[in-house]
DNA sequence: TCGGTTTTATCAGTATACGGAGGAAATCTT
DNA sequence: AAGATTTCCTCCGTATACTGATAAAACCGA
């Protein structure tokens, strides 16, 4: 665990006295983060290996993770317009626009206006889209299962939970609010 | 848990029947599947919810996680060439390359060609540089403890160890190819 | 040393992610 | 009912992520 020390720097122009403990202001010595143990970054780690396996499962041109979310979402709720379907998938408002036009594009998904709303779309799965998730859904459920493989079986339920706690997702139940929406009014 | 019935389907086109078990060739029925309970989605979910902390802690402006964990692998690495770096952070290399312009854009960092390989650029941390990563570790810190926040503290240790799992990375030993490395040449 | 291969980095293209601005429609208030 | 507010969606700008292609340098075998 050798402290970083460049030493004989090329252009020497600033290499700023690496820190022993001393003369840097701001509080923690930077010097003593260990990238590979924080939770965020291992949560990045994990989560690109996720995606990883799903798109090995799935073939590289066939759905992405948000996308075959977003498109079981809209087949498993026909009546959710696109802000609900945003609630549900944890997809970006935004993100989910720019997917939707792709999907369409694709043959796989229509936006319908909602009579009863005139601002809202409905996302009506197309054939052509059930026929995508029938055929990427063995695949997926693989996948998900290749994702968990590296913990000890005992361990998984728990983890799943633990993840789950941390994405603030419930369970089982549906429909509550984020941490994130809370935070906002919460102040 | 209803099963997804359309009814009353404004344009009428498509509807391909919601299936109950039967007409879908494809295999597994996709009406049975809960997002909600899948690894990949709860890793997605919980990833966003650790990048919304963590920007959250070093604000809107601040340095993002990956820019945060490439700045300190440049610093803790100094004689660390761009591949170096991203096989230490898990960064894409085109992502990488991406972002160290960003990151100069800024005065933060500088690429600096190597005497001993003419293609290598080694990243210099610029006293900016060094000072944005002191002004934001006690908050990257407070991020990482609230991230984990949720999950029981006796938990904590094994959660993150298993997150490692998924990952492929070691706990502490580093160096060793990724599982998506060896399945390169193994498949 | 020549030629093939590997390594290093960049660039183009596509997809995901998110904040902010803004238009249009619905809703609420008075 | 008019005005204010909110909701739904889109568009823009920026950042992250990854594949394939490519240029340049290094390496390696004969």
């Amino acid at each position: 665990m050798d402290r970083p020390n460049p030493t004989g720097d090329g252009p020497g122009v600033q290499d700023p006295a690496p820190n022993t403990a001393g003369p840097n202001a701001a509080g923690r010595p930077i010097d003593g983060i260990a990238l590979h143990e924080t939770p965020g970054h291992l949560l990045r780690r994990a989560q690109q290996r996720a995606v990883d396996l799903f798109v090995q499962a799935v073939g590289e041109r066939g759905l992405r993770p948000p996308q075959f979310a977003l498109l079981l979402a809209a087949w498993q709720n026909p009546e959710a317009n696109q802000s609900e379907l945003v609630r549900i998938t944890g997809i970006d408002r935004s993100t989910a626009a720019d997917m939707i036009t792709r999907l369409a594009g694709r043959g796989l998904i229509r936006r319908v206006r909602t009579e009863a709303d005139g601002r809202a779309n409905r996302l009506s799965v197309t054939a052509e889209g059930v026929a995508a998730l029938e055929a990427a859904a063995d695949r997926v459920e693989r996948a998900q299962e290749r994702i968990v493989a590296p913990i000890p079986a005992g361990q998984r339920a728990q983890f799943l939970k633990n993840l789950a706690r941390i994405a603030d997702l419930p369970v089982s139940p549906a429909g509550l609010r984020s941490a994130k929406e809370r935070n906002r009014e919460g102040g």
